[in-house]
DNA sequence: TGTACATCAGTGAACGCGCGTTCACTGATGTAC
DNA sequence: TGTACATCAGTGAACGCGCGTTCACTGATGTAC
């Protein structure tokens, strides 16, 4: 069934092309800037085309936001892979998590308006595992992943079970904050090294928060410095 | 100067009256719904009318976020001064604080719209007081009232000095970022009781990392209770 | 107090644009026999 | 292997809409004398 894309009168995977499309407009220009005859017009093919695939515009952001969502994933993941193997397990937990924080950051400013279309309001995205749960969690990767982080975190004996319950929260809260803040708040105008100092803090913070014990200054900033 | 606005062909008051109903429409469609047409068809007014005190889209929609920002800030200032009196300062900061978070977070959920118009992006609403500074500071009041908050939380021996810079990013970051999960991400299906019960923990774990010591269960539960 | 006149704050019509979406259609493709 | 035909994936033209913005204008207002 796999069938390459062919040139010609039929596309051959025109619905990953418009959605490809849709990933490069709201690079460019934002979540505002995928419309149906824009991306149609990327992809090289009438308006009407893209209706064969997609039931309407909302559609089409949607399945933008998740592919933005994916690629947010992506760059937590390289984060992570980047890490030199560190012996020390606490260490290592640590230094995940701090990977994972800075890959999502990381994201956003390199990404800011994928970032915001991953983000994007009307794209339902939460698409609960069970929504008979009084809290439904998300499907996505980037979900996992910090899920996974924090639960090193308990492996590892850095955070004990009462403070794990919505541990997630704060610390999704925490990193998406500060994403947000510098691509459209009050942190737009800092210059990298003031990011990465408040950063830094807020790393630190939080794992004193979580952990309950203070970070020391030289493991902190290694734990940071190991991520680029 | 002080003209009461009047009835009739020359409105009196048009500016005011535009920004007033750009809110309206941010309010009920967010800020994508604020258009010159549309508030001046809300004003009762001609399109060309709103050019004689905007010069362009961009400007009116600049107009909405400050208002909204400043909303956000009234919606702070009304929890704090919903407190009780408290004798104990260290607690009365804490309950201060919580206070601050809480107004912030009621404000996303009650009013998404105004929320998200306060942080759209091309409002280039980061006015640093000097753009000398490395890490210029937003001169906006919801600023202003979580510093307060901070520095109180320094006077009454919380919060040590070599915790303090950048303290309020992290508590910035955290607040906006569960505003913004709630509102637009993966939080929104939530039921109340679920955000109150992530909220708190959240708070408990700002406060642990921001200050070193734990909150008693008691004493968190009691700082939350207190507004509303 | 009355009036001429400059200025101010609106009107009304029009422009060009890009959008989402629908319609009737046609060329390309794959399959049954 | 050849062919008839159903289906599929596009085209092309058109619709109605609301938008930002500009133009020449006019009625209302305030002020100088």
């Amino acid at each position: 069934m796999a069938m390459t894309p062919k040139r010609g009168y039929h596309h051959g995977d025109l619905r990953n092309a418009l959605i490809e499309a849709a990933g490069t407009l709201a690079e460019e220009n934002g979540p505002q800037a995928i419309t149906v005859r824009a991306a149609a017009r990327a992809a090289g093919v009438t308006p009407t085309a893209a209706y064969r695939h997609f039931e309407n515009h909302e559609e089409l952001l949607h399945a933008a936001a998740e592919q933005a969502l994916e690629r947010l994933a992506e760059s937590m993941r390289e984060q992570i892979q980047k890490l030199p193997d560190i012996d020390d397990p606490p260490r290592a937990a640590l230094s995940n998590l701090a990977a994972v924080a800075r890959g999502y950051i990381q994201f956003a400013i390199a990404e800011p308006g994928l970032f915001r279309t991953a983000f994007t309001p009307g794209g339902k995205r939460v698409d609960a595992t069970d929504l008979g749960t009084a809290t439904p969690v998300p499907d996505d990767a980037a979900y996992g992943i910090l899920m996974e982080g924090l639960d090193r975190l308990v492996d590892v004996g850095h955070l004990t079970n009462d403070y794990r319950p919505f541990a997630e929260i704060t610390a999704w809260s925490a990193v998406h904050g500060f994403a947000m803040l510098v691509i459209d708040g009050p942190l737009s105008e800092w210059p990298e090294e003031a990011l990465d100092a408040a950063m830094a803090r807020m790393f630190a913070i939080l794992v004193r928060g979580l952990t309950g014990t203070a970070l020391s200054d030289q493991l902190a900033a290694d734990v940071l410095a190991a991520v680029s």
